[in-house]
DNA sequence: CTGAAAGCGCTTACAG
DNA sequence: CTGAAAGCGCTTACAG
């Protein structure tokens, strides 16, 4: 037991070499160097007999490439961001990088402290997952060349991947202005619960929620989108507020699962029962969820396909601003 | 918008001054060095002008200290590993560490891979979340002199926090005979499902439970413990299995949120009313599980505390393997 | 096939 | 109050 680490020169003195051959035989790179394979097979007994592990901040520091690509995401405890991380890691791993994931909590001054830390941590790479405001992290990072990508939520100034939100929103309200005609309601009634109005991903489901009833049956009734912001108390409250002044919806569009907690629980006081004769849509996906209403239909989205979709982007080093790639989420029917 | 980093030296020229100086009024330092304040500023101008971000992997390779703190853990997405991430993450910070988790999927090979790869970035501390080979870990690390902690599981060679396993499961089982018996039902024939026999924590639960049912009203009956596996999947096949050659049991012990999906499967495609008769407890928590069953009686592990007793070792720099906190988890009523 | 030297960007004595 | 020098542990030319 040694407190101190094994160096290559450790292992040098030992193999009666020099620290540069064992450098490379510890790379890999002594093929190129042409060292035998003997010295090669001698130097890596000794390396694992003494417990060596080389120093990746020496490595980095000199090769000025450090091989960690670094990911700032709202929070890990929520079933989307937490299997963006999932995947995150295995693709990233996969290609021989380190990831190292922020979470945020859609805070803009603690997405910037964030990056700033992973920048001087020298990472190759930044994916800003539900930035807040993604074009000032791209800005932060531009001036030091390190490329930054965009995912979930769209930035003007560096590549972006994201879900298709307008067009998952129209199918999901296509599929309940459906359900809500089968049982003689009024589409134009359908409620829209959860999310931020200042956020791009909810402004397109709002837009494709509020198109796809116009295009049906006129106009949502006005008042009927409550954009209350994230937490799941603010959902309940909100539909609380709204039944004060209204008849109860003949279906709901919830707009993520951290909002259908709120809404649930709403109708867990005041009789789930009251649930079943709604026509019920999620704007993201949870297993229990979908056993708990028969008729909610969910909007999956796809991770795996949009994780895939920002490799791609980062396999071939594309840089282009412009880029924005929409990945259509999948519509999980309930049965 | 410069290819280069700029660095201490870049700064020196522009002020005119010596590296040192900057790098003292970079890390702060520089009030020991008793640098003017005039300089200090004129310095921590130019240094925001010129975009200077200090290189933490050259300051950590000089001064043998990463500030870096590692976390293995199983998965990502999964509640009560992601809750553990985000309060690790909030508070390795507030104590002005790095944290970087790597998710090692309950396998013990890429459990040791993750290790190395975070002794190789010179991580000072390791956590092992729920890993399946603590002890080899703690081997390995402590070669390096790098201190481990086992968290979720125990292990023999580094301190340990962890659920009070034994004691959750025997408050969840009494709940749930006095369920089964305010329906005139037998807790002999309550029915465990999930988890891994091998998992100390699964063993733990088992024996909670057989206990508190032997205690009530006389052993368990044999091969009413399916400790089938994690997954969803196993958790339903399971069940079916069971029910082959049993009658419904009068309640069911579920051994985490996951074996629970794949029981509210099974009852979701063979009739979710059946639920309802059935006392139904789960070690692990939902806030949608809740609502599927009005008499679902959950446990909560407490993260918070847990990761708070966690951080007091750490912060004592406790380093003793005898050390073994269980942490009571939270049990929540339905209602 | 192999080694000595320089340098990545810091911090730490040391000297003044 | 400040600077020059050495060194953390690697890798990269360069030389032989």
């Amino acid at each position: 037991m040694q407190r101190k680490h094994v160096t290559i020169y450790d292992i040098a003195k030992r193999a009666g070499t020099s620290p540069s051959t064992v450098g490379a035989v510890m790379n890999g790179s002594w093929k190129a160097r042409r060292i035998s394979e003997a010295r090669a097979e001698e130097i890596q007994r000794l390396a694992r007999d003494m417990g060596y592990a080389i120093n990746l901040q020496a490595s980095a520091l000199r090769k000025e490439r450090s091989r960690i690509i670094g990911m700032i995401l709202p929070m890990h405890d929520n079933r989307y961001f937490s299997s963006i991380s999932q995947t995150f890691e295995r693709e990233a791993r996969a290609r021989g990088l380190f990831p190292v994931i922020s979470s945020t909590l859609r805070d803009p001054a603690i997405e910037v402290e964030a990056v700033k830390t992973l920048l001087s941590y020298r990472v190759e790479r930044i994916v800003c997952t539900g930035a807040t405001d993604p074009d000032s992290i791209a800005e932060i990072c531009r001036a030091r060349g390190v490329p930054t990508y965009n995912f979930d939520l769209p930035g003007s100034l560096a590549p972006s991947v994201i879900s298709d939100n307008y067009q998952g929103a129209r199918e999901l309200t296509d599929r309940l202005i459906v359900e809500v005609r089968s049982r003689d309601g009024d589409p134009r009634r359908l409620l829209f619960v959860g999310g931020r109005p200042s956020d791009h991903n909810t402004m397109q489901r709002i837009k494709g929620f509020s198109d796809a009833i116009e295009a049906a049956s006129g106009p949502v009734e006005p008042g009927n989108v409550l954009a209350c912001g994230y937490a799941a108390a603010k959902a309940a409250a909100a539909i609380e507020g709204y039944l004060e002044t209204h008849d109860m919806p003949p279906g709901i569009f919830v707009n993520s699962t951290i909002a259908l907690e709120g809404v649930m629980n709403w109708f867990g006081r005041n009789g789930l029962e009251r649930l079943q004769q709604l026509a019920f849509g999620c704007f993201d996906w949870d297993p229990f969820a979908a056993l708990i209403s028969p008729n909610i239909t969910m909007v999956r989205q796809d991770v795996p396909t949009m994780i895939e979709a920002l490799f791609e982007i980062i396999d071939k080093d594309e840089a282009d601003p412009g880029i924005l790639i929409k990945i259509p989420p999948v519509i999980v029917e309930n049965d």
